[in-house]
DNA sequence: GTGAATATGTGAAAAATATCACGACTTATC
DNA sequence: GATAAGTCGTGATATTTTTCACATATTCAC
């Protein structure tokens, strides 16, 4: 693929920078510095810089960068005409406001089918999802090869097997298990209860300075 | 406080250390080695015995690290037994996932109160949390600490100032918006529709090759 | 035009994080 | 009690990420 060279922590950001960058052209801006950008997405602008300067000169000197060229250009690296479909697993708490939840607003994903072991829930639709038994997860599924796991832990092994021969390569886990998976298969772990518990433990250990504000 | 050289790195992983071992108690296990710990946390055996010796020597050579020891150290160090009040601001769809969710379950924090700016949520509760109108957030908040902000982006910053100037010194925000905040309050950002959209680019631009698997 | 202000792109340095690899010690076995 | 196997703690090293700081180019006001 074309630049493997770019760093995992600026990929991470890519989304970010283009979710502002819209934000912007649709309030008509046409120009933008990395310190405005700075300001907006809270990220250092000599980072906003670098993690540009990995897809060449995309701004000019003294001028900053042209919100119009630079949204085309992320455009095109962030695939945002590609539609990605995705499936989420389980339909409870987390699951039904995901679906609820219209992901494709500025987005190039959209959860394209959704399921869940209990019998209630299939056959109905939320969100214009439609729900279908996990029986059904081999013959449903399709060519997806991105899921969302909003199961309960216990569950979440025995489902990423069958996602996995399946063909999914990407997994969005909301499980507080550490699924295993082949090399070729990527999980990104998202732990709420992990992430509040790290806040808290931040708060009382990592006393932050009051240090001056613009008054 | 105590160790302010832990890395922040090592303070994130914490709490998923003790909940593993926390499990592996539940489960009657009296000792676990550094490689047991990285097989199940996927997390390399060197880097969570680096992590462990940040609080010094806490296992043993040739044996590995006595669980029960080891679980109450985390405990104190991980403040387990105080409970932190959290408030909850935003009762939609991910809001009401959050308090139907039992954080409480082995974990340290607690939704004690939610706030919503609509009227016919105000005066319900759901999974035991009262739920209150935003205009009585200042009389209500009390001495809350943390916040789980999710309301829709455009209020973000306006709630943000009012929590802040109620003292709150830890924000979880899952609205797309990057909130400023003064240096003394930690913001910690969880934004869903960036982790899908950076796991869907990950998937297309950095082919994972796949390794030899145990057949 | 000219000078002041502005802002990029990047070499170099710093900081943070992860990993290697091994000495030292423990346990288990016979 | 000697030998083998197992495992920690950590110095050293590697990798990744962030930040500094400035030469260079552009814009703007007059
Ligand atoms: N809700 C939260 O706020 C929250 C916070 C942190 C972590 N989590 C984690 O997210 C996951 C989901 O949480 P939740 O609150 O939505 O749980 P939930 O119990 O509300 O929903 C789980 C859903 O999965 C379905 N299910 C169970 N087994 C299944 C299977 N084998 N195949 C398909 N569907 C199956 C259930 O029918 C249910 O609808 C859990 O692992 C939980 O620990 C949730
Ligand atoms: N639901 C998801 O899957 C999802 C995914 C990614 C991001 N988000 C973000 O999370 C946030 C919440 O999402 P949601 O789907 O739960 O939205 P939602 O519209 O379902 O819920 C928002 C709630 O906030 C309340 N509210 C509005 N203004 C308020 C105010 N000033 N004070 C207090 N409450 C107020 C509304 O009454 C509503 O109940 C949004 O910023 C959204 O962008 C949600």
């Amino acid at each position: 693929m074309e630049q493997n060279k770019i760093p995992q922590a600026t990929a991470k950001r890519l989304p970010l920078y283009y979710r502002f960058l819209n934000n912007l052209q649709i309030q008509g801006k046409t120009r933008v510095s990395s310190k405005e950008l700075s300001e907006a997405v809270k990220v250092d602008s000599a980072t906003i810089r670098r993690d540009f300067s990995y897809f060449g000169a995309l701004g000019k000197k003294g001028y900053g960068y042209n919100v119009e060229y630079l949204l085309g250009f992320f455009r095109k690296t962030l695939d945002q005409d590609e539609l990605t479909d995705v499936a989420l697993i389980g339909v409870g708490n987390l699951g039904t406001a995901f679906l609820n939840y219209n992901f494709t607003k500025n987005n190039n994903t959209k959860i394209v089918c959704a399921f869940d072991a209990d019998p209630n829930k299939s056959g109905t639709e939320i969100g214009g999802v439609p729900i279908y038994h996990i029986d059904e997860l081999e013959e449903r599924l399709g060519n997806v090869k991105v899921a969302i796991l909003t199961i309960p832990a216990m569950e979440a092994d025995r489902i990423t097997e069958r996602l996995v021969s399946k063909g999914v390569k990407g997994i969005l886990n909301f499980t507080p298990a550490r699924i295993s998976v082949p090399d070729d298969v990527r999980v990104h772990h998202i732990d709420l209860a992990i992430e509040l518990q790290a806040l808290v433990y931040f708060l009382k250990h990592y006393p932050l300075e009051m240090k001056e504000e613009i008054l």
